[in-house]
RNA sequence: GGAGGCAUACCCAAGUGGUUGAAGGGACCGGUCUUGAAAACCGGAAGCGGGGUACCACUCCGGCGGGAGUUCGAAUCUCUCUGCCUCCGCCA
């Protein structure tokens, strides 16, 4: 959630900001209830007080041997006439809270507006490979390698999915190692959540109310429950109306978990296989950090998720994401994108983002700084990353001439020392 | 699924209708002692969300798992939802 301060403080910026973000917002409606809210919350206030005080009095008057009634019918009246305003300073909160939860974060200032189109590579890293033979592409490649099966997927749940099988599911299962073992090592705690979630955690998140038709809820489950469209949903609520320490921060996560999504109506004929489906395996990291701190962390978790790439030995390129296409939650987001060679594009892999205080204000995670004053965390997090697009990546970059795929020194350890994957008969 | 119990602040915890205007303790901050630390002792401020003010001081409103209600007055009584614990049953 934006700070409603800056919004009663800045306007004009924050309608600029927004803008950056394609966000047409208009702060009159909100100026105008902040100050009926003020103006409400004096009154009731005061009333209040009034009958407090006069209640308050009561005891000693008993003990006096007096009558308190009259007491009783000043506040019965008082109440009554405050009743209508209470009612409406409700309404009005309500009003400004429905008006605030459904913005988007504020973009950091140093992004360009716009959308995708203004998207700009900071980085690329490694060569596209050139192929002295006919490459083929990863749904071709997993076909002849026997290790992906779309035809039973359809037959046991839809379309929109896939079963690996054998070694497929071998180099999945191993890249999910590599990736955990990678965090492990620097330092990260690992977790492994529920995948259903409570709207609460929808909320703080950001996903709620915006996105609430995209992801799958559990039927008839009261009260709802979601299935999570990222770890990310799950790691950010962990300290959901918590105070942390200053000294266990920051808090560095990471999750393993199948991403679902609805993605409704998204499809294009181009994204073949495993570019696009309702479930995917992603490794995810979380920060909570203090909040002149997010940066360190933002500019640790990009490193890490490049470096996983590196160690595959994957082309990619690093992007910084114009305002318009980071997340609804987010100020900043550096997207890290996989060379497809048969697409002749790169693919998302990773996503790494700050969402600074938005995410902590929504689901009040908060810490205590050395003074002992309370403030709100910085939440980041970052794909590291999401194995649907590594593996067709993977395939595509790696394949033989003789129709092989050379898998990955680093991963090779999780697969039992095998080499390559070789086209069945 | 059956039967009971519990929910108070960062943590522990007192409190069953009115000096509770949420006690007390821990954690926290300062000091004594110590080579240093721990422990002990002494002292201190504050405490969660807001408003009055830009900060402090001061002050007001709200807040005792969430929501609703009874009452002049609710942490305390009623209803409801959620979560946790114990026992029994079932089960991977």
């Amino acid at each position: 959630m934006i700070d409603p301060k800056l919004i009663e403080e800045k306007p004009e910026y924050v309608k600029e900001a927004l803008k950056k973000k394609l966000w047409d917002f208009d702060p009159e409606p909100l100026l105008s209830l902040f100050q009926r809210r003020r103006s409400l919350r004096k009154e009731v206030e005061s009333n209040k007080a009034e009958q407090n005080r006069l209640t308050s009095s009561v005891p000693s008057f008993k003990k006096e041997g007096k009558d308190p009634a009259p007491i009783f019918a000043k506040v019965r009246e008082l109440a009554a006439n405050n009743k209508a305003k209470e009612e409406e300073l409700k309404t009005v909160e309500n009003e400004i809270q429905a008006r605030i939860e459904v913005l988007p974060n504020l973009p950091d200032d140093d992004l360009v507006g716009g959308g995708k189109e203004n998207n700009h590579p900071i980085k690329e890293w490694g060569e596209k490979p050139q192929f002295s033979f006919q490459a083929k592409d990863h749904v071709a490649l997993a076909e002849s390698l026997g290790i992906i099966d779309y035809k039973r997927a359809a037959k046991i749940s839809g379309s929109g999915t896939w079963i690996y099988v054998g070694e497929g599911a071998e180099l999945e299962w191993a890249l999910l190692n590599y990736f955990i073992s990678s965090h492990l090592k620097d330092g990260y705690q690992f977790v492994l959540p529920p995948h259903l979630l409570n709207v609460e955690s929808g909320y703080t998140s950001g996903q709620f109310p915006k996105f609430r038709d995209e992801v799958f809820y559990l039927e008839g489950v009261e009260p709802k429950k979601f299935l999570l469209p990222t770890a990310e949903t799950a790691l950010v609520n962990l300290h959901r109306n918590e105070i942390l320490s200053l000294d266990e921060l920051p808090k560095k996560y990471f999750a393993y978990t199948p991403c679902y999504r609805k993605e409704a109506g998204s499809y294009r004929t181009e994204e073949r296989g495993m570019i696009r489906g309702y479930q995917f395996n992603k490794v995810e990291m979380v920060q909570y950090t203090e909040d002149d701190k997010s940066d360190i962390a933002f500019a640790e978790m990009v490193e890490k998720a490049e470096r996983l790439l590196q160690g595959l030995g994957l082309t990619y390129r690093l992007d910084k994401l114009a305002a318009g296409d980071c997340s609804h939650s987010m100020a900043r987001t550096y997207d890290i994108e996989v060379w497809i060679p048969s697409m002749g594009i790169y693919k998302e892999v990773s996503s790494v983002s700050n969402a600074r205080d938005y995410q902590a204000r929504r689901g009040m995670v908060r810490y205590k700084d050395k003074d002992g004053k309370v403030h709100y965390c910085h939440t980041l997090n970052g794909s590291g990353l999401a194995t649907s697009r590594v593996f067709p990546a993977l395939l595509e970059q790696c394949q033989q001439e003789d129709g092989s795929v050379l898998i990955p020194e680093v991963l090779r350890p999780f697969m039992g020392g095998k080499e390559r994957i070789l086209p069945k008969k």
